[in-house]
Parts: C-alpha cells; structure tokens; sequence
DNA sequence: GAGCACTGC
C-alpha cells in the first residue's frame, strides 16, 4: 500500500476564527513603559485583538454586576482582562482581582506571563494560588490567578469573597464541577455584595444559557432588595485571532477510525507538500499504540524524497519525559504525527501544529446514581468539542482538519459536553455546599441541575455515614469532613484510625488511593514487568507483607520515601515519581487535618489486621464476597463485579472470602479497583 | 485470565 486516495468532502471554510482580523500594526501605540524590554511588551499587548474592546470592557464591568466575554482561545482575554481592570483601579489595596482557571498548569503558567508583562516578581502584585503551592502575597498581590477548586474551598472560610472585587471565571465553557458550584455561589454572593464584579469568560456556544442564569431572578426571596432594572449581566464578544481552519469530512462512515486515522495520516503527508506537523485525536492508549503499530508498517514505503515521519504518542499515562517529547521542534526535513487522547484539546498545546485528524469520539466517565456505579464510556464528541480540536490546527498559521466522519453526522452531535456535575457522585460536593449554608439543594441555582437521583442518591450516602443529621443539617463530623479535600469514606477511615491505633498508615494509604497511576506500565511490554514490580512490593517490602492492594501502596510509598524519593529509584520500580511526589504532598496536607482535628499518629506496628479492621470501617458501602466461578457479588445489592487486572488480588481466592475496594469502574466488565481481604465479621 | 479519558481540593 503506497498512497491511498482521499475522498474527502470539502464544503468549504469554516470553524474557528474564519476571520483573519487582528489588530492592525498601524494603530498608534502609546507607551508609558521605561525601558526597551517593557516596551516591547507594551506593543505586543496592544495588538492583540482584545486590545480594541478595552474600553467597552471596562464600560461593562462598571456598569453591569455580571460580564459574559465570549471570545476564542488566544484572543488574549486570561492575560489582558485582569491587568485592564488592574490598569483602570479595580484592584485597590485591600482588594484583589481573582481569575479561575480548571487546571493547575494554567493558572501557573498564565501568572507567569502576566507577571512579565506587568514587570513584577511572580508573588507579588501578580500571583497564583493552586493546591500545595500559594505563590501569592496577603498584602501585596492585586491580580491572583488560581484554580477554580481554590476559590471554591475559600467561599468555605470566607462566604462573601469579600477580599475580592472581581472574580473572573475563565474557561466557563469546560463547565468542571466547581466552575458550576462557583457560578451558583457567585450568583448568590452578588445579592448580598452587589460591589462584586462578575467575569465569566466562555466559548462562544453557550453565552445565552449562561446570559439567562444570571438575568433570570427565581430564587429572588423578600428580604432581599430588588434588583435594579437594568439587566444583571451583558454578553461582550470578542474577535478571536485563530486562522481559518479548512475543515473536510468523510464521504462515507469509517467502521474502522484508527485504520482511516492511518489511511488519512498516511495521505496527508504524501499530498500535502506544505510543512506542518500532524495532530490526531484517538480516545485512549489503546488505539494510540495500535495506530503508532499499524503507522509504523507503512514507513518503510515511504517513497524516495519525501521527509520522514516522526510519530509520538501522548496520553496522561505517560512519563513526564516521554510526554515532553511532543514538544520538540520538528527539524526541517522530518514531520511529526502526534497520536493523543484528548489531553491536546485543551491541556496541553502544541506548537506547530498544520494537520488535525479528528475521531470523532471521546472517553467520558458518567456516573450512574441508580447503580452508584461510574463508567468509562466512549461516545461521540460534541460540536464544541470538535471545533477545539480543529482550533488546534489554526493556532500559528491557516490548517486542515479531517473529520473522520461525515457531515451529516457533524450536524447530529450534541452541541456540547454535558456539564460535569450531571455526571458525577454528588456525595463530596454537596457535603461543601451545606457546609457552605445551602440547606436546600432545591432552592440552590444551579447553572445545570443535576438529576434528581443525584441529588437523592449522596443525601442518603451522607445520611448513612452520619455526616447529615435527620434534620438536614450537617452534623459536627460532618462539619470536619467537609473541609477534608478527601472523599468521605477516606475521611471516615481517618477519623476511625484513632480508634484502630493506625493513624500513620492509613494516612499513607488515603494520600496513595487519591493518586491513580502509580504503578506505570512500560511501553511494549503491557503489564507483565509492573506486575513483577509491584509484586516485589507485595512480597519482599516492608514487614506488611499481606497480598493487598492498600498494604501494597502503603509499601511503595515507605520504600519511596526510605529510597530517598527517587525518581531514578522509581524508573526502576516502575513507580510513577510523578504520582509518588505527589502523594508526599497529599500526605503532608492530610497530616495537617489530622493535627487539626486532634487525631493521633499511632502506628499499627505491623499489626496488619488492625489496619485492615480500619479500612473496613471507611469501605464500610464497598464490601463484596468472592463466588465460586472467580467473580465476587457485592454486599450492597448483589452485583457481579470482578477484581481489576491491576490488582494483587488478580486471579487469587482471598483466604476470608471477603473484601472491601477503594473503587468500582466499569467499562467492559465491573471492576473493583484497590481491594484488601477482610473478614466477614468485621 | 486480562486493562488504564481528563481534571480538581
């Protein structure tokens, strides 16, 4: 097979930005900067495209409680927004102005920028505050980017945000679960302190929904003021600076998208002569590493003249390395296929970027409150989803995307991804929002409500383990728990470890389950190498040497931590140094809590049963018994759940016949995750 | 006898 013909349907250009407007360099620039450097700073802000809607913004801000700015990614509004309104007085001493952002990476790398432009040390006027690291300073920082998470946690200790004068919500249209808790909080506190100003900063499609909320007043009560007549919020829309993105879809449906992912990189490099590297979207490792195998055969026919092919792959559960690879520049005479999941289409941008070759489909977890259970699902993407991944074609010069389905199955997709919260264990969430003094989830505005049975579902949950009272309201553990940044059968199994005398480990144990990929799974060789080390773990570590899969991560994280925290230590155990650096600091946060809530740092010893009695009583929903044909049925309702292949109790009959999990996913089969055996009378 | 979308506190 040398090339294979194309028979792509081009209905012409469109997708993002098919204007090429920006501003022009003839505007006059105006400069108050002292010295060259600034001065090149201060010329590149003003010819982003933002720059000509900076008055109206600020007209808006000033004048409406709520600003919805619509605008594409790269159109400057994260980086240009806060220092107008910082520019223009909004941000007093005394008072911050605060940008959310849904990912870590983003908030610190978008405070580092905007610290530069300012001509600030990063902690200063300019700052970020993300979980384990607050790089910001009480009194002098002004603009403060941070998690979303983080603004959410702080409503917790200070409900009006009254350090704040604007909270800008960026990324609103990702719609993460604390963007929506924050908007239905921000809504409320806007009543109470109308000084509040609101940015919430979105991809185009969903600025009227997000218009509505916030003009519609249901949850208006009689002791509160009246709004005024003027409408509480206003759309400004901005010009985005993408280039045009010529967009071609499939004539016929593909039964097979990882093949015609193959077929169309393989084309795309044979017939478009233009530089440009080549960025295809595939749902998960799996078919990553197939199209990479199936590539890898056609490369050798690669006809005489052409430039090489260079593929790489990139999904979350590679090393940092390995991941680092995709940013490398391409040299002249080679094109690189980056094959992702769908960690490109918004978490991690690659320069460079000419060719997009969509699937079409996307892994999704949904969580299922009839069953309590959460799968893994692969569905197809929305229409917001598509035109993301196609922007990533446009981002430096005008590209291609090939959608590997046709156009009349474009036109049926959902127009966006549904809101994280109508998917997800409200259990946590709701346990935040009363404490938080939302009594009633009814009267709560949510931008989406979540179903009903959601809603039920994490009552009952938090009623059962005490954290509700009768009345509704929560109790005193419930009060604690809910400030915990753990889930709360963790939180259950650290508050009973006093009674256990195991505090030391099980709080190894609650910062290892909150970190999944520890265990890596090299390349090639899928699973029978991380097996043999994690055996090791299992066996020959540590005087808890049980075949359990939390004794087993309580063993990995001792030996990291004697090893001296390692990374060379952990490419040698197949541990992800990622994943255990990060349970240091979870663990060091935790502890922290422990201290707080006065709880005792015993060690059980080695006294193994002891521990396992511990995690029992926070596990105290996720037991289940092992059957004869292999399988186990769950204590709650009888289901049929398997044990994960990742576990160390894979294809072993535990001694008791009993054990409880960390975690149920389903995808093809029911799998418990993180299990230890207990004992049926406990 | 066989598997791992992506975030966040």
């Amino acid at each position: 097979m040398a090339t294979t013909s194309l028979q792509f349907w081009k209905p012409g250009t469109q997708g993002p930005g098919s204007s090429l407007d920006r501003a022009t360099e003839s505007e006059e620039i105006i400069v108050h900067a002292p010295n060259l450097s600034a001065l090149g700073i201060q010329a590149q802000r003003e010819r982003l495209p933002i720059f000509k809607h900076r008055e109206k913004l600020l007209y808006c801000i000033e004048e409406y409680g709520v600003v919805i700015v619509v605008g594409e990614t790269g159109c400057g509004k994260t980086t240009q927004l806060p220092q107008y309104l910082y520019e223009a007085g909004w941000a007093p001493p005394g008072s911050v102005i605060a940008c959310t952002q849904p990912r870590r990476v983003a908030a610190t790398s978008v405070a580092s920028r905007v610290a530069n432009e300012v001509g600030t040390i990063l902690g200063d006027e300019v700052g970020y505050i993300i979980r384990f690291e607050d790089v910001s300073d009480k009194d002098k920082t002004r603009i403060c980017y941070m998690t979303d998470g983080m603004l959410f946690r702080e409503t917790m200790i200070d409900p009006l945000l009254s350090r704040y004068s604007v909270v800008m919500i960026d990324e609103a249209h990702e719609r993460s679960i604390y963007t929506d808790l924050l908007l239905g909080i921000l809504k409320k506190i806007r009543r109470k302190r109308p000084a509040l100003r609101i940015i919430v900063s979105s991809a185009t499609l969903d600025a009227q929904g997000l218009l509505d909320y916030f003009n519609s007043n249901t949850a208006l009560s009689n002791n509160i003021p009246p709004l005024e007549q003027k409408p509480e919020a206003v759309i400004v829309s901005l010009e985005g600076r993408m280039f045009p993105v010529e967009i071609a879809y499939l004539d016929e449906p593909t039964s097979d998208y990882v093949r015609q992912a193959v077929k169309t990189i393989w084309a795309t490099h044979l017939q478009q002569k233009a530089p440009g590297d080549i960025l295809v979207f595939l749902t998960g490792r799996e078919e990553i590493e197939r199209c990479l195998s199936e590539l890898s055969e056609l490369l050798p026919d690669l006809p005489k003249g052409y430039p090489q092919l260079h593929p790489l792959p990139l999904h979350a559960g590679l090393s940092t390395d390995e991941q680092l690879m995709v940013f490398e520049p391409t040299p002249r005479d080679v094109r690189k296929v980056v094959i992702s999941t769908n960690i490109a289409e918004a978490s991690v941008t690659i320069e460079g970027i000419k060719y997009v070759i969509d699937c079409g489909f996307v892994k999704i977890r949904t969580y299922n409150p009839s069953s309590a259970l959460s799968s893994l699902t692969t569905v197809p993407v929305s229409r917001a989803s598509a035109t993301q991944r196609a922007g990533r074609a446009g981002r430096t010069a005008p590209g291609i995307c090939y959608r590997l389905y046709t156009a009349s199955t474009a036109q049926s997709l959902p127009p966006s991804t549904s809101p994280e919260i109508t998917r997800t264990d409200l259990a946590t969430p709701i346990l935040q929002l009363k404490a938080l003094g939302v009594d009633d989830l009814m009267k709560f505005e949510w931008v989406t409500g979540p179903p009903a049975e959601s809603v039920l579902r994490a009552l009952e949950h938090l009623v059962a383990a005490g954290m509700i009272g009768a009345d509704g309201r929560l109790t005193p553990s419930g009060e604690k728990v809910a400030e915990c940044p753990v889930e709360v059968s963790i939180a259950r199994m650290l508050f009973s470890s006093r009674d256990y005398k195991c505090g030391e480990e099980v709080l190894t144990i609650s910062a290892m389950v909150a970190v999944q990929d520890v265990f890596i799974i090299p390349e090639g060789a899928p699973g029978a190498l991380a097996e043999l080390e994690r055996r090791k773990f299992t066996a020959e570590e540590g005087p808890l040497n049980d075949t359990q899969d939390h004794l087993t991560l309580l063993n990995a994280y001792n030996a990291f931590v004697r090893y001296g925290r390692s990374s060379s230590w952990c490419k040698n155990h197949a541990l992800s140094f990622r994943a255990m650096s990060r349970a240091v600091s979870i663990r060091a946060q935790l502890k922290k809590y422990m201290v707080r809530f006065g709880l005792p740092f015993d060690s059980c010893q080695g006294d193994s049963k002891r521990l396992r009695q511990c995690l029992a009583s926070g596990y105290w929903r996720n037991g289940a018994r092992w059957v004869m044909d292999g399988s186990y049925r769950s204590v709650r309702d009888d289901k049929v759940f398997h044990v994960h292949p990742n576990s160390v109790m894979f294809n072993r009959k535990p001694k008791s016949g009993w054990v409880v999990f960390h975690e149920i996913e389903e995808t093809k089969k029911t799998h418990m995750r993180i299990i230890t055996e207990i004992e049926p009378d406990w």
